[in-house]
DNA sequence: GATGAATGAGCGTTCATTCAT
DNA sequence: TATGAATGAACGCTCATTCAT
């Protein structure tokens, strides 16, 4: 999301600053994966990652900037490696299957991220004490497959059904693909991911 | 310690010691389901049951044993209420309908223990740090599930799929069903709960 | 100013409660007095009281209450005695005389509210960063003590003069005697206090 | 360390340096009197200076050393002010009235070094817990106005009081005179500095 | 000369738990 | 049974200071 442009006159971070806040970044999606969110202190993260507490403090205005950035990173990595898989696709029977194998693939690298990110979708919440994401937040995703379930509908591929519902229900099956697999680290995350392209493509067919 | 029962081993307790817990647990849900897991203190448990901080302590042996109970309470009372819709039917479609539409039904009316089972199912944690609940907890669900894909199988009804897939998956959308129903009290819950039907309907169907 | 009405309905603090908090704002007066308000930290008072930090936290909301409390407590008992002292006098000169005696008197067996006093006058500051207290909070006393001009001017014992500049001065006058007078504790309080009778009548007679 | 002077062995500093103590000074200046003392962290004063926090430990040996020379220099400019116009003057009446308007006079232009030398006398301690300036440090002033009372009172202008008394009273009504003006801007300086020297010629004059 | 990075102690506050009454 | 008092550890955060570059 951020600019490599070389000619832009926005500000960027010094190559070290950088560094540090990936660093830090790194291992709090380490804490927060392994001993979960409520344990996941700045001093406990500081100490997984061998440096000294106050240095978080210096890179990020606070916890919840640190939660944000984990978040951001995540799900930007997420997003770049499933568009790429999903490009050149045209039917939503395809596109379908490809978002959901493409998701599994690249979690398939990537377990702790997957976990802090549970983690914090879980329990991070506003000053106000309410939830900072959540099920509202999912909405972007929602109206993705939405928009794919819509395509096939209108092609004929698929069959009437409330788009909303499968959506939510879709994109439930994914996570908890992970929480599974998560839980069970020797379940096969691959062919899980094929039933559930398979289950979801009986669902919705015509 | 305070009870000695007459007639069996099993420790019973006095009437107003049952009182006394079930307003207890009764406060944490609520307290839970509005401020969340990591905000629910005991003094908050407390001031909203309008009991002394000490109280909780002297009735349960800690905050673990009360998020137990939260827990036990609630699901026992999922568990009554679905037993008795499921009671008499006997093809694994029926079952599985029935199944999916008394759970909505039971939860419509008891959302805050939805929200506070969720809570403590992505936040408790034993003493040494695993999560105390989660994936591995709902394996009596999966098992449940999978004895109907499985009747269903034998019985023609059902095509061939992975059964703890489909286990994992559909306990997955009925989970997020309230979830979602919980962050958008607008959504139509039982119109939900029936597409959600027909789409394991579908799913599972030869 | 609290009361004392064995028969009124509202609450009171229990015995023991009153006790500790006493106990703090003592601790609290001597902390501040000899180490000044910077360095007045909960620890620093918990640790000169005997007891743990965490106790003042249960006793007072925060530390504001606690700063407010000290003021409160040590201004309760500097008004009680210089009021019983004025008690009964008729002319401005004689009202002005008794006035900067019965503080002066009150004061030199409390030397250390004194200095706390002025050291949370000086720093103390709310969540936005405005002065808690200050010259605005002397008002009442500008008050009084221009009401005391204004009968001299009536009555012809005092020349025309800007009442509030008198005010202001004699106020400073009297607090920065007792400031002097923490700084070098072999000076003659009572001296002083006579001095600035004499002074302020000859400043302000016809 | 960093100069060496040819003709005298005090140490002096290079243009560059000079300019940018005054920098920091300034800008401690304004932000002390903003905040107050214990929000100017040097984070703080060099964000407020544009520069990196670290210039300030560079030109200034640490926090200590700021403040005297805020207090340095700002005393400095006060002084110089008022011997000009005191100078000429030979009868102790004319000298306290220049003495009182001239004060009045400099700060009038100076508002914000008025607070900021009040927030450091009234905060700033030493390294053992002492404040570094206060009633003490005042002992020059008083002086001074001590040896102009009893100029009158040997020339018979002035009654026989005590000097040491008159000499803190006076210079508490001016310190006061600027506190009461800081908090109530609109109040007119010049008029209530010509109280304050009619108020003390009475007071003195035999 | 100047900088930003890093440190570590200390801050006010919260909290589960213990305990005398 | 029930209470309120007390504890002590841990929390997120601020800060003056140090230091390599």
């Amino acid at each position: 999301m951020r600019s490599e442009n070389g000619t832009s006159g926005q500000k960027s971070r010094s190559f070290i600053e950088e560094a540090r806040r990936a660093q830090i970044v790194a291992a709090a999606i380490e804490v927060i994966a392994e001993a979960g969110y409520g344990q996941a202190s700045l001093a406990r993260i500081a100490k997984h990652a061998g440096i000294s507490k106050g240095v978080i403090s210096y890179h990020f205005a606070g916890k919840d900037e640190l939660m944000e950035e984990v978040v951001e990173r995540t799900y930007g990595g997420i997003a770049e490696h499933v568009m790429a898989r999903m490009e050149g696709l045209t039917t939503a029977t395809e596109l379908l299957r490809a978002y959901v194998l493409a998701v599994a693939e690249h979690m398939r690298g990537h377990r702790a991220q997957l976990a802090a990110l549970g983690e914090i979708f879980h329990n991070f919440r506003d000053a106000d004490g309410k939830p900072r994401y959540g099920v509202h937040t999912s909405e972007q995703i929602y109206q993705t497959l939405e928009h794919f379930y819509r395509m096939g509908q209108e092609s004929g591929e698929f069959r009437d059904f409330d788009v909303r519902v499968m959506a939510v229900t879709q994109s439930a099956a994914i996570d908890n693909m992970f929480a599974y697999w998560a839980a069970h680290p020797e379940h096969d995350l691959d062919a899980h991911a094929n039933e559930l392209a398979d289950l979801f493509e009986r669902a919705c067919r015509a």
